[in-house]
DNA sequence: TCCATACTTCGACCGTAGCCGAAGCATCTC
DNA sequence: GAGATGCTTCGGCTACGGTCGAAGTATGGA
C-alpha cells in the first residue's frame, strides 16, 4: 500500500502553525535570524530553535552562520514554489486567516514571492509583457522572444548574463491572490531588483508586501499597460 | 505577521501518515470506499471514518454515496497536482519510504497519476510527441500543434470533443520518479483511456502501477519512439 | 576580563489528536 | 422481518509533539 515518496513528513513539517508562519515569512526572500523567526511564529526562542532544526533536517531551510547570528533562508526556489502553490490551494479552498487584517490589501496589490514580484502588479506585468510580444505564453509555459530580449535590454537588464546561469529564465508562478500566473525565474528576479534599484518600490520591514512610490507607480503602470486582460 | 492563506491547515491534513497514504492511493484516480481506504491507511474503519471526515471538510476529498457504500475521490485535479508536486519535492529531499519494496520498479515504469500516464513511459511518451512535432513545448507549457491534431485523430482520439470541455487540453505534470514532465490534461487522460480500451495495458488491483501486455508494450514503444532525450 | 547578546540543550508539563472497542444507524439481501 | 454489510458516533485511553523555564555554549564588544 505504501507507494512512492513520503509526503506525510513534509506535510507534517508545514502543518504546524508556527512553522508555517516562519516559512511564509521566508517566502519574502529575505534571510531572517532565529530570533526574528521566533517573533514571526509567536513563540519563544527555545521553541523556535527546535522548529528550525526540524525544518533544516527536512531540507526546507538553509542556515547561514554570520557572527553570533544564524540566518535562515528557504533552501531552494523549489521550496518557495511549494509554499506558494500550497497557498494558492489553501486560498481556493477557503482556508483563510481568521481576520483578513489591514495589511491584506497591500499584500494583494504587490508582494515579493521569493525574489520576484507577485500580486495584482505581478500579474499585470506578465499580462502586459505577453500582450506586447516580449514573452511568449504557451499553456503554462513562458519563453522570452527575440523582441523581448531587446525590450529588457532597454530597461537595463542584461539578458545575456541571466542566460549564463543555470536557473530558468522565465517561469510561471501561480499567484494565490489573483489565481493567475505571474513571472518568476531569473528574469522575474531581475525585473524586481531593477525596480528597487530605480527607487520605484521598496520592501517593507516585517512583511512581504512591496510599496511603490507615487512616481514609481506612475512609471510602472506606463511601462506595463494593459488593454484587455490576457487569459492564462 | 500572519500573512496570506493558511497553509498549516492543509499541511496538517496531509501530514498524518494514514491520511497521506489515503491521498496517495486516491491519486490512482479510482474512487475507493471507506473500508478500502482504511486498509490503505493501515487503520480500523472507525479511525478511517474520522480521517475521511476531516479530509472532506478540508476540501480535499469528495464523497459519493452509492447504496450502502461511500466512495471517495480527490475533489479535483488540483488536489492531485498538489499531491504529485509534494511527492516530487519529497523525493528530491530524500524523504523516501523505509523499504523501497518490490513494487517500486513497476511504479517507476508506468503508473496512473489521477487519470493520465506517469512514470518512465509517461515521460517517454511526451518526449516522443514533442520530438515528432505533435506537441509544442515552451518552458513548462505544452500546446497541441495542428500536426498533432491529425496524429491523435489517427490513433482514434477525437480532439474536437476534448476541446469542448473546460478542462485544459495539455498540461505538464512533474513526474516524481523521473523528475521530468509528463502529459496531463484531457489529452493525457484520453491517451491513457485509449491504451486501456485497446487492451495494451491494464490497471492493477491495489496499486497505482499500470501493467502493459507484451503486445501492448511493443505497440506503445513503436508508436512513441525516442531518439535523443528532450530536455524539459 | 567581564558582560551582553544570540542561540542551543535539557527537562518537565500539558493538550491535542490519533487510536480502538463497543454500540448505533443506514442500506441492501433474503 | 431478520440478518448481513458498510459506515458513523461515542467514550476513553495513550502517546507524541509543542511549549516554556532554566541552564549551558558560543560570539562580539568594551
Amino acid at each position: 500500500m505504501k507507494e512512492g515518496p513520503d509526503i506525510a513528513q513534509i506535510g507534517a513539517l508545514i502543518g504546524d502553525p508556527a512553522r508555517a508562519n516562519m516559512l511564509a515569512a521566508l517566502t519574502g526572500g529575505k534571510a531572517l535570524t532565529a530570533t526574528e523567526l521566533a517573533a514571526v511564529g509567536g513563540i519563544t526562542l527555545q521553541t523556535a530553535s527546535a522548529h528550525l532544526s526540524k525544518l533544516e533536517a527536512g531540507g526546507l531551510l538553509l542556515p547561514r552562520k554570520q557572527g553570533r547570528h544564524r540566518y535562515f533562508t528557504l533552501a531552494d526556489e523549489t521550496v518557495a514554489r511549494l509554499i506558494e502553490s500550497m497557498m494558492g490551494f489553501a486560498a481556493s479552498r477557503g482556508h483563510l486567516r481568521h481576520q483578513p487584517g489591514p495589511k491584506e490589501p497591500a499584500l494583494r496589490k504587490a508582494r515579493i514571492c521569493y525574489d520576484h514580484l507577485a500580486g495584482d502588479y505581478g500579474v499585470r506585468m506578465l499580462d502586459s509583457l505577453v500582450a506586447k510580444g516580449a514573452i511568449d505564453a504557451v499553456g503554462d509555459g513562458l519563453a522570452l522572444t527575440a523582441q523581448g530580449e531587446e525590450t529588457f535590454q532597454c530597461i537595463g537588464i542584461n539578458v545575456a548574463d541571466l542566460k549564463a546561469s543555470r536557473r530558468p529564465l522565465c517561469r510561471s508562478c501561480l499567484d494565490w491572490s489573483e489565481r493567475r500566473a505571474h513571472l518568476a525565474g531569473s528574469l522575474g528576479k531581475a525585473l524586481l531588483s531593477n525596480f528597487f534599484d530605480k527607487g520605484w518600490a521598496r520592501r517593507t520591514a516585517g512583511s512581504r508586501s512591496v510599496i511603490f512610490s507615487p512616481e514609481g507607480e506612475r512609471q510602472f503602470l506606463a511601462l506595463f499597460p494593459v488593454e484587455t486582460p490576457v487569459a492564462v
